[in-house]
RNA sequence: GCUGCCGUAGCUCAGUGGUAGAGCGCGUCAUUGGUAAUGACGAGGUCGGGAGUUCAAUCCUCCCCGGCAGCACCA
């Protein structure tokens, strides 16, 4: 809030600056002539005044003592001000070049800014760069930045007598409390919250406007789809220039490019949000899975096999049927018809069965065979499980969204008073094997009680201690992310970004006191009564399509030799190698490594860059020196040179080098 | 699901109201080479599907399907 503060008229006020000097002004002097009365050049680069913590226009006059730092272009919050500043001369732009056109909201967003325009005819690719040239010129023109307080009355009237319904909306709904300010810049002007810079020409020229999409009004997928245009901006061109260099790096190491150009998977129409696992990509699949097979194994999970299809019943019992049915597949429990052209269903389906979305459900119906006593708890129950959800059309991406894949899902049965060990042991078996895989840019929340929800205060007291602790023993850094746990538990989400920047969950730790109840779980407790377990559902990869995915962006796919599915190749340079070659390859075969012969009437430039742009990570080449020596060059991934060494030795290492982290 | 854009050979893409073209890949032949593309020749496409306009549609219009981006959804 840019509070203006009352004073006494004349009165001086003490300015204490960053570096602790404390400077003495008339009450209502600007952050803009602080910085003149201190340089000349400083005036100059200055283009918002930090007060008490709280950045605000370089005009705002300060009417009390106050701590001010003045900021400038070069710093990061320049940033955020820059794209805000470059939303609002969009704005302005589109409402100069298409008249009619609303407004409604621009924030600067990581990276850049949007702003959503509500119009009949939504704009198009074609039209960005006519408003980027119109946005220069309104940068150019460079028309102060200057700040007005409307009365709510005022503001309502003047907007929706311009037809801006959006606008009208939004002061509505604006608290009492709030000011209705209004930025002018030129003849255009803005409701905004503010702080803006102290003219259009401060936005600079290192901006671009990316792309238009639908968005909904507030976010409401009932309300209006309005027409959103996104944009980038930077303080110079340089980091323009960077940053866009970096998009279209990180396009290159996107996973249904690379997946296709590795020959691991495809997908294809008939199956759409379904994926087909290549052999070389299910190598990868398979490695990954072992792999996790021994890390349960040690934290002594047990591993189960749970049924795809299971009865409508069923999934009425666990609540599925009634509150996630629409994203559930639904086979109807009916002989089809087989009459030519005739219906698929002679009659009228009255029994369904719909394949698991979830694997919970059937977990506890193992836990609920025979009697279980609270000496068999904790009992970690884990299934490479596939599942299926009916997700929008929309949503699917790649490997990233799938309507078939695999959880590497767990639920651990457990009495209350374990919760806090078993999430510690979780932490840290997810850290341990996130390490393992690579894996630095992990951001993990801690979802808390939400306003809607069930259970005593204390209970949500202890599960959510319960997660903090357990995050803090493995060491991971976290983000509180206020109400945003399950109705029934809080829960700890991890969340990986992919190539283009994209944030996916991955692991998550969830706390569910509800399904055992539901499903009418329980233990036999020392007082010889039954009583509920509870139950956390944990997974660690989240879907092993997805984390693959990941871990092929991650990589930009140079996976780990224990991962890659052609670990070395072995390339002959003429055909007098042939026959060791194929030696050299049985060798490397029966080390265990996936080995692949290149006997091909190629030369060796063109086998090294095949086998280089394939990703794989070792190359062993040989012609006829290696064979009367008996050894092989070997030229790994990204080197541009090659060592020769004893075939035998050559191999030893390599073997070494390729057990997987456990 | 919503909004916008897109759909041409296995891949990346060009192109035109008169039923198509390049590079890579693939096949054959020649070449036997020393660490990121040897050369020649050849095969390969109902131009996403359907309907309409037209003497004529890959191209224009409409509908459907799918992809991409964002939104919504999801975790």
């Amino acid at each position: 809030m840019q509070e203006v503060h009352a004073a006494a008229p004349g009165r001086s006020i003490a300015i204490t600056l960053p570096d602790g000097a404390v400077r003495t002004y008339g009450t209502g002097i600007t952050g803009l002539e602080i910085a003149e009365s201190i340089s000349k050049s400083l005036a100059k680069a200055v283009i918002a005044v930090r007060i008490n913590g709280e950045i605000c226009d370089l005009s705002l006059p300060i009417e009390r003592d106050a701590r001010i730092s003045l900021i400038k272009r070069e710093e990061d919050a320049a940033l955020e001000m820059i794209r805000h500043d470059a939303a609002h001369v969009m704005a302005e732009a589109v409402q100069s070049l298409f008249p009619g056109t609303q407004v409604t909201i621009g924030p600067s967003i990581e990276n850049g800014f949007y702003y959503d325009f509500a119009r009949n005819e939504p704009f198009s690719t074609e039209d960005l760069a006519a408003i980027e040239k119109e946005m220069r010129k309104i940068v150019e023109k460079g028309a102060p930045f200057t700040r007005e307080v409307w009365s709510r009355e005022q503001a309502i009237k003047f907007f929706t007598d311009k037809g801006e319904m959006y606008k009208a909306e939004l002061i509505r709904d604006l608290p009492e409390s709030e000011d209705i300010k209004i930025y002018r810049q030129g003849e255009w002007l803005d409701l905004c919250r503010g702080p803006h810079m102290p003219s259009t020409k401060h936005v600079g020229t290192a901006f671009k406007l990316l792309k238009v999409a639908g968005a909904y009004w507030r976010g409401d997928s009932n309300r209006a789809m309005l027409t959103r245009i996104y944009g980038t901006a930077w303080r110079n061109d340089k980091e323009l220039q960077d940053y866009l260099t970096q998009i279209e790096e990180a396009e290159k190491r996107d996973h249904r490019k690379l997946g296709r150009e590795m020959n691991l998977f495809h997908m294809q129409d008939e199956a759409q949000g379904s994926v087909f696992w290549h052999e070389k990509g299910y190598t990868i699949w398979l490695a990954l899975e072992a792999y996790m097979r021994r890390r349960l194994r040690d934290a002594d999970y047990i591993e189960v096999k749970t049924p795809q299809l299971m009865d409508s019943r069923f999934w009425e019992q666990s609540g599925h049927w009634g509150k996630y049915r629409e994203n559930m597949f639904v086979v109807p429990d009916v002989v089809p018809n087989t009459e030519e052209g005739g219906k698929v269903f002679k009659e009228e389906p009255k029994h369904f069965l719909a394949l698991k979305p979830m694997n919970c459900p059937a977990h506890v119906q193992i836990f609920k065979q025979g009697i279980k006593s609270y000496r068999d708890l904790p009992i970690r129950m884990a299934e490479f499980g596939c599942c299926h959800r009916n997700e929008a059309h929309g949503a699917l991406h790649g490997l990233m969204r799938v309507r078939q894949f695999t959880q590497d899902d767990a639920h651990i049965f457990c009495r209350e008073s374990q919760i806090k060990s078993e999430s510690i042991a979780f932490c840290e078996l997810l850290s341990k094997i996130y390490r393992d895989l690579g894996f630095e840019d992990l951001k993990v929340k801690l979802a808390t009680r939400p306003e809607k929800r069930v259970g005593t205060e204390e209970s949500w007291d202890y599960a959510e201690n319960a997660l903090k602790e357990a995050l803090e023993a493995a060491g991971l850094p976290y983000e509180l992310a206020p109400g945003d746990g399950a109705f029934y538990g809080p829960k700890l989400e991890f969340h990986i970004r992919d190539a283009i920047g994209r944030s996916w969950t991955c692991g998550t730790l969830q706390l569910d006191p509800n399904l055992p109840e539901r499903l009418d779980a329980s233990y036999i407790a020392e007082d010889g009564q039954r009583h509920r377990p509870l139950m956390l559902h944990r997974a660690i990869l989240g879907s092993i399509e997805r984390f693959i995915g990941i871990m092929i962006e991650n990589y930009a796919g140079k996976l780990p030799l224990w991962l890659s599915p052609v670990q070395c190749v072995v390339a002959t340079i003429t055909e007098s190698a042939d026959d060791y070659a194929q030696e050299v390859y049985d060798m490397l075969r029966k080390a265990g490594l996936r080995a692949e012969l290149d006997v091909r009437n190629e030369k060796i430039n063109y086998k090294v860059r095949e086998h280089s742009v394939a990703k794989v990570p070792a190359l062993f080449v040989v012609g006829a020196r290696e064979g009367t020596d008996r050894t092989v060059a070997v030229r790994r991934l990204g080197s541009q040179d090659q060592a020769v060494m004893p075939v035998a030795e050559a191999i030893a290492a390599l073997a070494e080098e390729a057990k997987p982290p456990y």
